[in-house]
RNA sequence: GGGUCGGUGCCCGAGCGGCCAAUGGGAUCUGGCUGUAAACCAGACGGCUUUGCCUACGGGGGUUCAAAUCCCUCCCGGCCCA
């Protein structure tokens, strides 16, 4: 299976400038870059899909270039106006590439084994910060007319709103990234720019800029953006900002874990082909389980169990999955120390006395201590009605809470209706 | 400023002297079903020391054995007139 069936199987492609493209890195020795943004210590899942392509290219035998926008972040994302976002210092920014590294280093290979593809991290602070203003402008801004910039549809969408402006410094964006392309064609002899469909202008800008510095003729290629069927990006908050991460510390394996799970089923086809390596007969079979019987979620499970495998490792891709089936079983009481914290990291939580514990505690005062009822009145009806579990194991209404019901001599989860989960620690 | 209609539980909206913690719809919640989904079905939906008690129908005052319902007054909103 060579690598444009592949990425043409896979929907990987979105648009290209120029068609024998696929098969030249199929060939292999072309040298790609794609940008990532540094202004976390973590790549987010919106960044996977890039990730996932660099290792592709590169187990075609070319060469992957990680190009961290450490320049272009200094500058700071001009999509978050009138909040004058804080500069990143240096050091923070070598902390965050330092992450970013880390976790590159689980999809590319960097090492010098790897011979001419072997992969390279850069930033782009290295150039950006040093060139001179007028060097800037008289070698880079002279290849561009404004009319043009203008008419990108980056650009004209920004000044036909009235709400908002569009600063002199998001304006010139483009200009910096079409740079970093031309940096690294001649100092590396890149010749390809990944990225997401909306970084299109850009990166015909760029090649377009290198075309006229050095004559040769360079590619770019996009791919489809992961949207949700309501049109928001995916892995977003509501807000827009990145929820999940790469970073174990900041995503536990089991949460991304439960988030690719609870993928819709309209996106996971999508999903397995951008985030997982498995073969085309797996994901046609995979495709039609989500046909034929969705309530199993064989596709889900295996797409969230590959891609935490893929990010965090075997062991940690099995501990997560073994957490998300008790989350919501009784198998929570046979789930050691470090998972069941896991499972409950994002619920609530207070504490009993072990004394009290000891005599054992009317469910009903349990329930308005945690805040699982408002009111007494509230907390009976939820008891009568069979809403309110124990370690996920039904609570009868005259059964009192004890001690003897405690996880690990310490734990009690408690749970409303299908998924209000609340800790109570024995202290 | 004058007139008029109205302000009811999370929201909409009935009730217009006792049988009203208040019909109905939506939202929400619980159970069933299920896929840790959607839809659907059933139930719950002010509080409590729960065969009862307390607090509630814009605020305050009054009439009455008894008021969300009648009267006075104040506050707020819609519409009409100036």
């Amino acid at each position: 299976m060579n690598l444009r069936d592949d990425w043409n199987f896979r929907g990987l492609v979105h648009q290209t400038t120029d068609v024998s493209l696929l098969d030249r890195l199929s060939a292999g020795g072309v040298t790609a870059y794609i940008g990532f943004d540094p202004t976390a210590p973590s790549l987010h899942l919106g960044g996977l899909l890039q990730l996932c392509n660099l290792r592709r290219l590169q187990a075609a035998g070319n060469q992957p270039i990680a190009l961290a926008g450490g320049g272009t972040g200094l500058i700071g994302d001009p999509s978050f106006k009138d909040v004058e976002r804080p500069l990143l210092t240096m050091d923070q920014l070598d902390a965050n590439l330092e992450g970013i590294r880390a976790q590159l280093e689980k999809f590319l290979d960097f090492s010098s084994s790897a011979g001419t593809s072997r992969a390279l991290l850069l930033n782009n602070a290295t150039w950006l910060t040093t060139i001179s203003l007028t060097d800037f402008l008289r070698d880079v801004g002279k290849h561009f007319t404004v009319n043009q910039m203008v008419a990108k549809e980056s650009v004209r969408s920004r000044l036909e709103r009235d709400d908002v402006g569009l600063s002199f410094t998001e304006f010139s964006y483009m200009l910096l990234q079409a740079y970093d392309y031309l940096r690294l064609h001649v100092d590396y002899g890149c010749s390809l720019q990944l990225g997401g469909s909306d970084q299109w202008g850009n990166i015909t800008a760029g090649a377009e800029l290198v075309r006229k510095v050095t004559g040769h003729a360079v590619s770019g290629l996009t791919s489809p953006l992961l949207l949700r069927p309501d049109g928001r990006k995916y892995g977003k908050s509501e807000g827009g900002n990145a929820r999940v991460w790469l970073d174990p510390t900041m995503t536990s394996p089991f949460e991304l874990h439960q988030f690719l799970l609870n993928s819709e089923d309209e996106l996971t086809p999508v999903m397995l082909r951008f985030f997982t390596f498995l073969d085309h007969e797996s994901i046609a079979e995979l495709d039609d389980a989500v046909r034929r019987e969705p309530q199993h979620r064989r596709a889900q499970r295996v797409l969230a169990h590959s891609v935490v495998e893929m990010v965090h490792g075997v062991d940690a891709a099995v501990k997560a999955q073994r957490a998300s089936d008790a989350l919501f079983s009784e198998s929570i009481a046979d789930v050691d120390e470090a998972t069941l914290l896991q499972i409950v990291a994002d619920s609530p939580s207070s504490t009993m006395s072990r004394e009290e514990l000891r005599t054992g505690v009317d469910p009903v005062e349990a329930l308005v201590t945690t805040q699982l009822a408002s009111s007494k009145g509230e907390a009976r009806r939820f008891l009568e009605q069979g809403g309110v579990y124990v370690n996920n194991r039904r609570l009868e209404v005259d059964q009192r809470v004890d001690l003897s019901m405690a996880l690990h001599d310490r734990y009690l989860v408690l749970r409303r209706g299908p998924r209000q989960l609340h800790l109570v620690v024995v202290v």
